[in-house]
DNA sequence: TATGAATGAGTTTTCATTCAT
DNA sequence: CATGAATGAAAACTCATTCAT
């Protein structure tokens, strides 16, 4: 028992000190310490600092990407699929701060730029997959398709920014139709 | 002659190095490289690393506020305040990308919440201000000013992100307009 | 095995270094390459430098109170004890000379005098106790017991200080006992 | 005028920052501050820090000695000659804390037995030139004329840190004459 | 003479990484 | 597998000293 044990528990603290630290900060002393095992466990589970962070970020990553496009085939169009994007966006940053800040601090690493394959790059894809289509079908507006998914992540994420202030506020179903609203005149034709 | 410059040197490699590697990653040892002074220079213009970061930091700033309130009260409606802003975030933005990435870099540092004072307050307050006006006259959508204004500030970046990648197609009048129509379609009322 | 010896390593090469160069002028680095270990080696066992050095001082000072002390109640009178301890202290100080060094050294330290509960203070309890009743007995003059404490002490650093330099003299019984006969007549009714 | 008056100023500060701070703590800088001058032009007046630490301690320790030798001739015997000494220590000392204080720092500094000429070799002297005559007379203990000098020595300066405490005691008359008689009664035959 | 900006060697301290047990 | 002592490269910062003005 316990063998991945040890695995979770490192990106458990990981998560948590990275997130409420930063990834300079936070050493692999105190990560080690939080995860309670010894600095040279670390090292059998992943070979490198650098290494831990990329797989943090990537558990995060995919987290989230899984949370945001759950049941949005139930979806008809390509708004009300935005908007229940935007729902499961919320859902999961409300319930997993630390993941989500986790995603911010890897996306504005210094760098980042330089490392392809890590970054968004899949959550894009499935937003602009989306966004598409819609174009093509007249729903939205018609601007670059990279350029609309942009946007829409950039609504997103300054909504769920704003909420994580003020948690209760997006328990008002008035104000979660108004947000919706928000999407969907932004992006609609 | 050169007594300021070589302050002036200073903070234009620190930005330089700041917006390419980072905070942490770039030493002073790189950064007095880079400017072509000594080490022990950096410590008559800045009395430490933290200090220098936070002054690069409200000097961008500074920039930007001001490169981004830039006729503002030309304009009538917070509609048309509000464009005119996202032209000028995107004209400093493409025009200055070094300081802009800064500025991100330093708001999504860790502990920048505990900073009061540093970040951006200055900034949402004007669009806050904009946005409150905007509300009280019918013009915008009945939200929270502050969620308003930091929805139309995540369209702003998202799109000056966007363009920094592809800045030629900023150029098209057409694309320029088809954009102020989204942050007008999705603030107004 | 070792374990420790490294901190024992660590602390004799201080010592030396210390008695030697002073406390500012031995580097971490000149007594970590002194002691065999690397200079990371150094915090393992000791958190900082100033924490080194209080260290080292304690230790030596436990050594001479002990040596010292040694044998003390055997003795009748104040004097007798005083003689006594004039003995321990010479053979300490002559087989002890750098621990004997680091003492003076710490003693006088600039802001010594601010970090109570460092410095001399059981030493100069142990002799003021015996004073004080070889006053209250009328066989010590009449004078503060800390002056008197203070004097005796003064006499016996003067005389290591002699003999350090020319050791072989205090072999003589002869000069032992005009020694001793000084601190009696200084210090007896 | 104040050609030679920065010299002075310099000279003062350094008394005051070096006895207060320690050789080591006290900067080239703060000395410059505290005196008035640039630090540029601590290197008119004094090569280097060594040197000017050099220069403090000889003055100090020049006026201590001529201190302690005045009237010294008009005293007969070589117990007069020690205890009008002893007075004129205690005088000087009162008077002129930071003086000796500069003049213990410079004495327990590490390295000091390497230089040769600096140390207390004239005071020694002095007082030597008066035991070795009170020894040859029959008047003091038969013991290496440099043993009871350094012992006197032990004495005075024991006294003196104790009178540097509570210096209100040694207007006493009663207290003063006790004190000599230590010193009486430990050096004469 | 006087200045103070500039320098860079040197100091303390941290931390990712290794490896013998 | 797990440990944690040991390492040493690298970082921030200080300060005596120099030198152009």
């Amino acid at each position: 028992m316990g063998e991945q044990g040890k695995r979770k528990q490192i990106m458990e603290a990981a998560i948590r000190l990275f997130a409420e630290e930063g990834f300079e900060a936070a050493s692999m002393q105190d990560i080690a310490t939080a995860a309670g095992v010894a600095k040279g466990t670390m090292y059998l589970y992943f070979p490198s600092k650098e290494d831990l962070i990329t797989q943090v970020y990537r558990y995060c990553y995919r987290m989230d990407v899984e949370a945001c496009n759950a049941g949005l085939d139930e979806e008809g169009t390509a708004l009300d699929k935005l908007c229940r994007r935007l729902d499961n966006i919320m859902d999961f940053t409300l319930s997993h701060p630390l993941e989500s800040r986790i995603e911010r601090l890897y996306g504005s690493r210094p760098g980042s730029m330089r490392r392809p394959g890590d970054c968004l790059e899949e959550l894009y894809e499935d937003i602009e997959a989306v966004v598409e289509e819609g174009i093509g079908r007249g729903e939205l507006k018609n601007l670059p398709a990279d350029l609309l998914a942009q946007t829409y992540y950039g609504i997103a994420t300054a909504m769920y920014l704003f909420f994580q202030a003020e948690p209760e506020l997006w328990q008002s179903e008035d104000v979660r139709s108004r947000c919706r609203q928000v999407i969907r005149d932004s992006l609609s034709a």
